[in-house]
DNA sequence: ATGGTAGCGCTGCTA
């Protein structure tokens, strides 16, 4: 089983070289962030043409997340366990079950700045993230939690460490929070098959053509409980899914990234 | 270089 996962900066944007890369690259789960669509808008018949089931939580402009999935969706659920769907400002969590492995696609908030409310908040949110985990599943289970974490697990997950010196994603509470997460019984797939490797990003600035120049970070993330972690067979992140469509509108400002899984 | 680009949507916010 192949799982991916691609913040797509505006699914309505990235919709035709999404269907190239389902084409290309054949996952059995994907699962999407930043779709920056309401419910209404998600192009359900696109991808039920392309063998895909879907799933989408969204509200408009910003945000938005969705899995789509070739192996069946069971049991859809936006927000965190017994959030009201009203109550919820910012959708940035979906779970499924798909082909028996319990999905959460994720849109970690950005935190802004080291300190500021929206960090503060980011901590939160993954702290809620932890509690809902476990208390909604177990680590015997077959779990993968997949998204854009906005943090980067280790020094080595960005261009260069002196760079970001009092920066957002790489300080110790981030990384703490996502060490917390981690415990509840969560492997970095991709790092089972580069455990050490550096310069391997998954998001790129727009801005000073930071993608051309290497200066990236990886903050996308395949976290999975042992019985998956045990299963990792291949890992990538597509560089060239970044790259655009000739001279058509941009790429993302992350590439996909996904796992392979034995069977079990 | 306290800049820079992209998306949404029409003003400036978010990233």
């Amino acid at each position: 089983m192949r799982i991916a996962t691609w913040n797509v900066n505006s699914l309505k944007a990235r919709m035709a070289k999404l269907e190239q890369w389902l084409g290309d690259v054949c996952p059995d789960v994907v699962c999407l962030q930043e779709t920056k669509l309401a419910d209404a808008a998600f192009p359900t018949l696109a991808f039920s043409a392309l063998g895909y089931e879907s799933a989408h939580h969204g509200n408009g402009r910003w945000n938005g997340v969705a899995i789509l999935s070739k192996v069946g969706l069971e049991d859809p659920q936006p927000g965190f366990a017994g959030e009201e769907l009203a109550d919820i400002e910012e959708c940035r969590l979906l779970t499924a079950t798909c082909g028996g492995v319990r999905v959460a696609s994720v849109y970690v908030p950005n935190g802004r700045s080291v300190g500021s409310q929206f960090w503060i908040a980011k901590l939160e949110w993954l702290d809620r993230l932890r509690r809902d985990l476990a208390e909604s599943c177990s680590p015997d289970q077959e779990v993968a939690v997949c998204g854009d974490f906005n943090v980067a697990p280790e020094d080595k997950d960005v261009y260069d460490i002196a760079k970001f010196v009092g920066a957002t994603h790489v300080s110790a509470e981030e990384r703490h929070a996502l060490e917390e997460l981690r415990a509840f019984g969560l492997s970095d797939a991709f790092r089972e098959v580069y455990p050490d490797t550096g310069q391997l990003f998954s998001w790129w600035d727009y801005r000073s053509g930071d993608f051309h120049k290497g200066r990236g970070m990886r903050i996308d993330l395949v976290l999975v409980t042992e019985p998956l972690r045990r299963r990792v067979s291949y890992a990538l992140i597509d560089r060239e899914a970044r790259k655009g469509m000739g001279s058509d509108r941009p790429p993302s400002d992350h590439a996909p990234v996904f796992v392979d899984f034995a069977d079990g």
